[in-house]
DNA sequence: TCGATAGATTAACGCTGTTAACTTAATGCT
DNA sequence: AGCATTAAGTTAACAGCGTTAATCTATCGA
């Protein structure tokens, strides 16, 4: 029962196909479920249809990588409406969280996987892309004033911030469950991180977080 | 040219043998480098006389990562001599983001890896546990009345300044090399997150750090 | 109706971790 | 001294991996 030849709206759909396949894998079975047996034993394909479709199985995972990452970019963007600057600043550094702790796997594969080649990004929609988001909302921060006058540097304040949640998440990803650690709530170290950065980074030693 | 009955001596020194070589085989080529084969063609024994001295790839692996946490261990305790606690606190920071650093496949191996069982930590001398130390010297910086009386808890303190910490050297582990990020200097990044923390977590909002 | 071709498959290669069976030299026992 | 036992190590082999090459077959254009 092989061929029939396929409008390139059925090569989309197959594509999409082995991509949602993937996907389901890992989310479900963990990262070393997929392989590209198991992926095609699941859509019914002989391993080796995959191929037609993907490269190799790097630029597969690589190309899921890239939509969920920008999946993460449109819930972020959808803050940027806030107005007030620092509020919107916390309520990213909130949302991020709450993505890498919803979609551990996820957020593994895009931040937390050493990636020989092809380094995320370059095929990202800026608009978004998380990091520059951070950015954007960072120097608009710095903009008005509100950080400490010896903080010139907006990328240096922008990747330090990044660095503290992202810390808080991949340790709860990678050794949440160690129990040699007396784990605290992971919800309490996310606040006390953002607590911590903005009292750290800010002007006012004594902001409190308004919404949410 | 088989076999000769070995002394409990010897047989440790075949096992540190293979330790070793495993260790350097990942430290100068990369995880990737690290097969059992390898390891085996190094040192002139056959694939399968690993076999002999671990269970399997994965103790062998995590036996490498204990001796050298007991390392990192080693290199934090050495600066519980400093008798200010804040500035113990801060320099434990430092010099755990230097051997983060300094040995970036170690790191990865220890706080950057899923381990499927034997979540380390259960084999270590406790004198050496860096966490156990960690929480030693933020639970001596809370009993002196330093941190902000709304932290009340040490354990929640601790693991937000190993966060903030590890969120630095795991993002450049990981993501250093990425040419997408305008990566500022590393020096800059851990001195700010370091700075953001102490400012964050103490009394005092204008401290400055002394040594060093 | 007859190639040509697109879509998919089977076979196979070299690699991996790991187990089983085998080899060989030294030891303990009678 | 001679012989079985055993410890240390090797070779062979298995199952699974990613991937490439060769093959098959149903459809399409002429």
């Amino acid at each position: 029962m092989p061929p029939k030849v396929k409008s390139e709206a059925e090569k989309q759909k197959a594509s999409a196909l082995i991509l949602d396949a993937a996907r389901e894998l890992f989310v479900t079975k963990g990262i070393e479920a997929v392989t590209m047996r198991e992926i095609a034993k699941k859509i019914g394909y002989s391993p080796t249809t995959i191929y037609l479709y993907f490269k190799d199985k790097e630029t597969l995972i690589h190309e899921i990588c890239v939509k969920d990452f920008e999946q993460l970019g449109g819930q972020l963007s959808g803050l940027m409406q806030i107005e007030e600057p620092v509020e919107r600043m916390i309520n990213m550094g909130d949302s991020y969280a709450r993505f890498a702790l919803n979609y551990p796997n996820h957020y593994r594969m895009i931040f937390m996987t050493r990636w020989s080649e092809c380094p995320l990004g370059d095929d990202i929609d800026p608009g978004k892309d998380g990091y520059q988001l951070l950015m954007q909302v960072v120097e608009a921060v710095y903009e008005a004033g509100h950080f400490l006058p010896e903080h010139d540097n907006p990328e240096l304040i922008a990747q330090t911030i990044w660095a503290g949640i992202h810390g808080v998440c991949s340790l709860q990803i990678n050794m949440g469950h160690d129990p040699h650690i007396n784990w605290t709530d992971i919800e309490d170290r996310i606040a006390l991180m953002l607590a911590t950065l903005t009292r750290g980074l800010l002007k006012y030693p004594n902001y409190k977080r308004k919404l949410k």
